[in-house]
DNA sequence: TAGATTGTTAATCGATTAACAATC
DNA sequence: TAGATTGTTAATCGATTAACAATC
């Protein structure tokens, strides 16, 4: 069956909204509804194509349904990530904390510029990024975090993917053409920023 | 006519694929889709939706697509961005190159670290929280970037808005309901990360 | 004119919503 | 049992793709 990949994004809103939830342990679709912003229907259809984890006529069990999530995202472990780039935008995800809550660990950092290397960061060491093909495989690394300029993207990626990476989320404004087998998931700051400049520029939605 | 929001996303791509192009023009629809890997009836219509730009037979001026690309995206003039928070995330994208690039200027900074105010950062000033109502009324500023803590997310928030703010990038991973009027845009970095999880997961797209 | 390519309409595809039988 | 709420099917809505007449 096809699942819409909007929906995946919703399971991961669904699943904090959960946490948020303290007085209760079962909820309806109804309730997390009105928690999320999304309709009920949608609620239950996104759960549905993963299984049946509610009860008819009582709802979701939250402990259940919290288990059932994180299985569904694969945050029911951790996951040691490389970081690419150690500039301003790299050095603040080695920093944001909200990744090692969720189970990500930023353990590898690379760049190419002598001046960073071997120095410590956030308690991770920046090394030469010669060194990524070796330390992506003999650690088995599936994710990485590309943070350098455009210029460099493309290189950064292809190299990425020739050492076995897996999942790549790229922020340099540079889309590559990877492999279907690799999933690519790119975040464009400045498109962002025209959406809104879109809208302010209409003057409406 | 109701035009896609993903419409706006690709239309962004198709001007930065447009910077691209050196040695013709005139492009056809066919070659922006081999540029960004939309399909060329996709690129019709996304641009039918703003107007007639194109010359049967011929395709786009390059020159003339891009002026009426910018001025759908509203970057045909410069905006002037307020930035709440400092830490690192806020840090990282005051000195973010790209922005200026695209006539972003984050030209008013704010934080509530008393260590931190009247500080310069990339020749910015960090301002007090309390001085953005005013800060941002008198200097009539639409765009908003916020990069706090998920726990202040709600009320700077709620703050912006109230002092007319229109437009608002929030990186706090805390969605907040706000007018109908006001465009909020959320980056959820975690929830991303969840998405390549996911992907990792369940072993294939 | 013949060839190329737009702008637009119609057809298809996919995702969301509504409805409701099943069931606790 | 009556009331509540799931899981699922069918209906609707919206976005993408295909097709082609218009036109340079």
């Amino acid at each position: 069956m096809k699942i819409p990949s909007s929906s995946i994004s919703r399971i991961s809103l669904y699943y904090r909204a959960l946490l948020s939830v303290k007085e209760a342990s079962v909820v309806s679709s109804e309730e997390v509804s009105l928690l999320t912003g999304f309709s009920a229907a949608q609620v239950r259809k996104d759960l549905a194509y993963f299984g049946q984890f509610g009860t008819p006529g009582r709802g979701y069990s939250i402990e259940i349904l919290k288990k059932e999530l994180k299985k569904i995202l694969g945050t029911d472990r951790e996951w040691d990530v490389a970081l690419v780039g150690t500039g301003n935008l790299g050095s603040a995800l080695l920093a944001y904390k909200g990744f090692k809550h969720q189970g990500f660990n930023i353990k590898y950092a690379f760049d190419n510029d002598k001046k960073k290397i071997n120095k410590l960061r956030q308690g991770v060491r920046i090394r030469p990024i010669d060194d990524l093909p070796q330390i992506v495989r003999d650690k088995k690394i599936s994710i990485a975090i590309v943070a350098v300029p455009q210029e460099s993207a493309k290189d950064v990626i292809d190299k990425l993917i020739d050492s076995g990476i897996k999942a790549i989320l790229n922020f340099a404004p540079k889309r590559s053409k990877v492999p279907e087998t690799i999933e690519l998931l790119n975040i464009d700051l400045s498109m962002e920023l025209e959406r809104l400049t879109y809208f302010l520029q209409r003057g409406q939605k």
